[in-house]
RNA sequence: GGCCCUGUAGCUCAGUGGAUAGAGCACUAGCCUCCGGAGCUAGGUGUCGUACGUUCGAAUCGUACCAGGGUCACCA
């Protein structure tokens, strides 16, 4: 909690008997600023003392107040309102940030604890769409937020490398991978070689149709590959690395990273052990020739081995949930999967609090909305099959190419250093139209909103970011002249302020929920309150003093929202 | 049908049980002798899906219903 108001708690405990009420917790801010900074409501002590509100304010705001930084304490009804000091309350908000610097809205809450971040987690041999743009960005975006919050964060993508669909791709690349250009030492070099697997996928697809034999012949690829084959290993590595590499390519651009790499195929020699314990502790029930756990009454059994004998992902989870706990001891695991998964991550959940693992309460379905194309004016939800899958990195070429053309129209002489800014700002609107509405919601894809400049955009912000740099590029006072804030007293400054104030609250309940859109909403009110005072007053202006106080706040600004754009994953530009 | 999620302005969405429910887009009219107009100011709209309940107080919590979406075993 802030200082300011947990001074005035505490003071309100001496004035009234709270009893074992908690009183930081009660408070709210005013409907209207003039009416005061922050309110106590006092209906909650009213049960308490047995008294009227109203009754109850009066005594609170009539009681010595004796805060050099409290301007007014007023009785309104049932609230007690409090003023702050416009002066006191500026100097003390930007000595906090200065002193901070980058730092600042960082807390050591999360020290010495670990959390797991599953993100992203793509198929291999297929490329990144714009449908993963979201547990991509999202899983980063938390990833961010938990390092602010002084958490040690694993970021891990669960790579999509196993399945028997696997064993349909080595029958068709020796099938005729020859007569598709996939001849084997083009592959490194080919420009796109997961195009090249994508065209073998969907013709051995549509040759099974009609001669069902195929399908057997890559359940035998499949098996090899599970048996260690050298060709059918050699070739799945080969599959994998060059997915990679064409991954990172966008990764890089999105500003995306990880600490681990795991694929599903490392789980493999790790299901057995789960499946014992399972079937030891009479788990693990057989039916319908299947072997299944059933769980409670209204969700249906998880299928841990299907009549084959054969894995699910199901099992998969349960492994690598083991694997986690033994090598992290997480005091969270996050996994960032689209909501659609609900009922299979509460399955996974489910069967590990039967087997009585005491991490399982510790694992959290992060989910999010699912992202609905438009196909002949219909939003529906995104299927690759059908073959109207948009490449994010498309999407982000589209975005850089515009975003190239707005700058060059806005602000013709920025010379070389436009191509980088227009990647910034293009890639920018696409990951901030993600990034804003609480992530559960449903999205979908309007090429035309995510590339839009104006508003509540990525752009708006970058921009409102320059206006900061501009002005104190513009004002050639250095920062160590910067005056301290105390001659900050129009109401535009005590609500920027107030939003400096806010930063640091704003980026723990972010990571807590783990919620970026928080953040996002944040970022904007602040910009949203900036351009109001600059509309409105001068920064700059003949009266040095003011002036230097004022740079002051814009340094605060700069830096706050120079910090909340990089946690988005945002590039906060000098210029654009 | 069971379970999960979502219903707030024409559209897209904010809204930690507290005072008169807010932004952006779209539409209209203004604002560049002056820090970057990707901006700002002013215009107006709401049975907060419906009903009942809990509470001093409900868009927020509970129950039922309505509407939309997701999901329900051998894919991931």
């Amino acid at each position: 909690m802030r200082p300011y108001q947990r001074q005035i708690a505490e003071r309100i405990a001496e004035i009234v008997d709270p009893g074992d009420l908690d009183l930081s917790s009660l408070f709210s801010v005013p409907p209207d600023s003039t009416l005061g900074d922050l309110a106590f409501p006092c209906f909650q002590l009213a049960r308490t003392l047995k008294e009227a509100p109203p009754r109850i304010a009066e005594r609170i705001a009539e009681a010595a107040w004796e805060f050099p930084w409290l301007a007014e304490v007023v009785a309104a009804g049932p609230y007690v309102n409090f003023l702050y000091d416009s002066g006191a309350f500026s100097r003390d908000v930007l000595a906090r940030v200065i002193a901070a610097g980058e730092a600042f809205g960082t807390s050591d809450v999360g020290e010495g604890k670990t959390v797991v971040v599953e993100f992203s987690s793509p198929n291999i041999a297929k490329h990144l769409a714009v449908h993963h743009l979201r547990s991509t960005m999202l899983g980063q975006v938390m990833v961010n937020l938990l390092r602010a919050s002084g958490y040690s964060v694993v970021a891990l993508n669960h790579l999509g490398d196993w399945g028997t669909n696997f064993g349909k791709l080595l029958a068709a690349w020796e099938r005729y991978g020859e007569e598709e250009g996939l001849e084997d030492s083009l592959i490194e070099t080919s420009d796109d070689p997961v195009a090249l697997f994508n065209k073998l996928y969907v013709r051995i697809n549509s040759e099974i149709e009609t001669d069902p034999q195929l399908e057997e012949t890559a359940r035998a690829w499949f098996r090899k590959l599970e048996a260690g084959d050298p060709v059918a290993r050699e070739r799945w590595q080969r599959i994998r690395d060059v997915s990679w590499a064409r991954f990172e390519k966008v990764y890089k651009r999105l500003g995306v990273s990880f600490d681990e790499v795991i694929g599903e195929s490392f789980y493999e020699d790790k299901m057995p052990e789960i499946i014992d314990e399972l079937a030891k502790t009479g788990l693990l029930v057989e039916s319908e020739g299947a072997e299944v756990v059933a769980l409670e009454e209204e969700i249906p059994p998880l299928l841990i081995r299907k009549r084959d004998g054969s894995t699910l992902y199901g099992t998969r989870d349960l492994a690598s949930a083991e694997y986690r706990w033994g090598r992290w001891q997480f005091s969270r695991a996050l996994y960032v999967v689209d909501a659609g998964q609900g009922l299979h991550f509460r399955q996974v959940f489910g069967v590990l609090r039967r087997l009585g693992r005491s991490y399982a309460d510790r694992l959290e379905h992060t989910e999010f909305g699912i992202m609905r194309m438009n196909v002949d004016g219909q939003w529906i939800k995104g299927r690759t099959r059908k073959g109207q899958i948009v490449l994010l990195e498309d999407v982000l070429d589209d975005a850089t190419a515009l975003a190239r053309e707005v700058v060059l129209r806005k602000n013709p002489d920025l010379g070389d250093s436009i191509e980088e800014i227009a990647e910034a700002v293009g890639v920018g609107a696409v990951v901030f139209s993600d990034m804003k509405a609480r992530r559960g919601r449903d999205v979908n894809f309007d090429l035309e909103k995510f590339l839009s400049f104006e508003g509540e955009t990525g752009p708006y912000l970058q921009y409102t970011h320059v206006r900061f740099c501009g002005i104190l590029r513009k004002s050639e006072i250095d920062s160590s002249d910067h005056g301290d804030g105390s001659l900050l007293v129009e109401a535009e400054e005590k609500a920027l302020l107030l939003c400096l104030d806010r930063f640091d609250t704003v980026i723990a309940r972010a990571a807590l929920e783990a919620e970026p859109s928080i953040l996002s909403q944040y970022l904007l009110d602040l910009a949203g309150e900036f351009n109001a005072y600059y509309a409105k007053h001068r920064i700059i202006s003949d009266d040095g003093d003011l002036t230097r106080h004022r740079l002051s706040l814009i340094d605060a600004l700069r830096v706050v929202l120079s910090r909340g754009l990089r946690i988005l994953c945002l590039e906060p530009l000098e210029r654009m």
